[in-house]
DNA sequence: TCCATTCCCTGACTTTAGTCAGAGATCTTG
DNA sequence: CAAGATCTCTGACTAAAGTCAGGGAATGGA
């Protein structure tokens, strides 16, 4: 990573939180407070639960309740017991509320139409695919523990497994291969992590103890669609965290060789390829990393 | 302009806001409110006027000195008169206000590393020649009416002749051609616009009268390192809304076939090739609009 | 020299944003 | 059914952000 790559991240976001955030503060607000006028987009046609509005925006539970009740004087809102929980409240936007929210619809749409305007037709395509790229490549990938048996972690192992089994030019068949049981991928033998974008899971990898000193990583996946924007990496990286807090000095893998990213990003990431350390019958390199 | 590609930059937008606008929210702050933050980091290494920073981050100048004044017995700046103009006060930070300003940069630096960390060395460059792409095509160009005597506009319309000169097959002489003295670019005769991108002038135009409802514009000319992002169709468009202002029904505008960039603007805009309106000797396409 | 203007400051506000400690309903679990 | 947990709301705060109306010093032009 070096200081002109920084720099030039650093322009970009300059720009943008100036261009852009333009937006939030300006556009949005329209005479109300901008609290207010997040909570009426966040709110949206469809309603939402207090307490979902509560988690998305990480606000206080009294502060949101007064926001709520600003908004109901102004009718914009209407508030309702859910119907199957009496604890929980049912926020939905009245009509005068949607005609609010179609208003910032359309700003949205003024600041990106004003973004586009100056620009040519050729201008305009190499923009929106630049942003696409953009987006694609910073979208915020959130790693975390779960347990291997959750429903998102099954779906994850299954993806893994159907992707082995057609890459590998012998298949791939989970009988033959070394197991891997669910039980050395919960803690204190193993952790299992996830991947997600938005919430959906789309990666998987997973740490298991051998020894006192030494761990293996197992079961990297990542979904085809977000690939190339460093999902893997990120679990990895993840992985070897949990590593490092449990005092272990040396991380092995090992892997296939039809799976050319996954050794690129070992070796990116300070693998060294090492002597075979067990008789993985699909495996073809093994890899070590002393920590 | 359709809607997919206004949905691809609102969608770009929305997403950069949340991972970008968190810098100014949760980095920058740093314990301090963010209006503090904000005047440290606009106060910068070389030091401000008082002014110049009211009129930068556009705040009241009742609440500007209370924050100054709130950063001075932190000593973190020093307030001094301005050398030349006593009524105007030059604010300089301290070593320590100094250090402040470190710790943000270093702050903005692991924000950078952050988006770049993830990915791979192939990914790292595409994703800052991405940003650079979204950065050159979306950069504020503001067009402004300006004296045509003025400093700025002066080494424009230099430029652009030069650039008629070196492109032209015969070369140009601006005695030959059609005179356009300056008067007849000043209002209510004409207007000149000059274009700026942070400051720096890039571009120019004008637009003269010809009659109670024909219009003619001239001096089109966008510095050659501004290219592409859009700044001659935004002077376009600015001298049109001029035009339109004064209830010009018809624009007109004569040009070289060398400047075949420009004359794709001109169709892209809305004019058509009509027959020639003048004996202008270094003209090979004459255009109108009907507004 | 005088007078309008510019610039910065102070005092006296209001509005937003956000926090914290309960209270009162409602649900879940043993 | 009792006990504990969950969810929303109210009251009582504080801090930050922003506005408005002058006032005094310095300047520039008539």
């Amino acid at each position: 990573m070096d200081a002109r790559q920084i720099q030039q991240v650093r322009r970009f976001n300059r720009l943008i939180t100036q261009r852009v955030g333009a937006l939030d503060h300006d556009y949005l607000r329209r005479g109300r407070p901008l609290g207010e006028a997040r909570l009426i987009y966040e709110i949206g046609t469809g309603g939402a639960e207090v307490r979902a509005l509560r988690a998305r925006l990480g606000l206080d539970s009294g502060y949101l309740s007064r926001l709520l009740r600003s908004l109901e004087t102004q009718s914009l809102i209407r508030v309702r017991k859910a119907p199957d929980d009496g604890r929980l409240r049912r926020v939905e936007l009245t009509a005068k509320g949607r005609a609010e929210l179609a208003t910032y619809d359309r700003l949205s749409d003024r600041l990106a139409q004003s973004m586009l305007s100056p620009l040519g037709a050729a201008g305009r395509e190499r923009l929106i695919a630049a942003m696409a790229e953009v987006e694609h490549l910073i979208r915020a990938v959130e790693v975390r523990v779960e347990a291997p048996t959750g429903a998102d972690a099954r779906w994850c192992l299954n993806q893994y497994f159907g992707e082995l089994a057609a890459r590998f030019e012998t298949g791939f068949d989970p009988a033959k291969s070394n197991p891997a049981p669910d039980a050395e991928m919960i803690p204190p033998a193993g952790v299992f992590v996830v991947a997600r974008l938005d919430g959906a899971a789309v990666g998987c990898g997973a740490l298991r103890r051998i020894d006192r000193t030494t761990g293996e990583i197992k079961r990297m996946w990542t979904a085809p669609a977000a690939r190339g924007c460093g999902v893997a990496r990120k679990v990895l990286q993840t992985l070897e965290a949990t590593a490092r807090s449990w005092r272990l000095t040396t991380l092995r893998l090992e892997t296939n060789r039809t799976l050319a990213e996954a050794q690129a990003l070992y070796r990116g990431e300070g693998y060294r390829e090492v002597a075979a350390f067990n008789d993985e019958p699909y495996a073809h390199h093994w890899f070590e990393k002393r920590m």
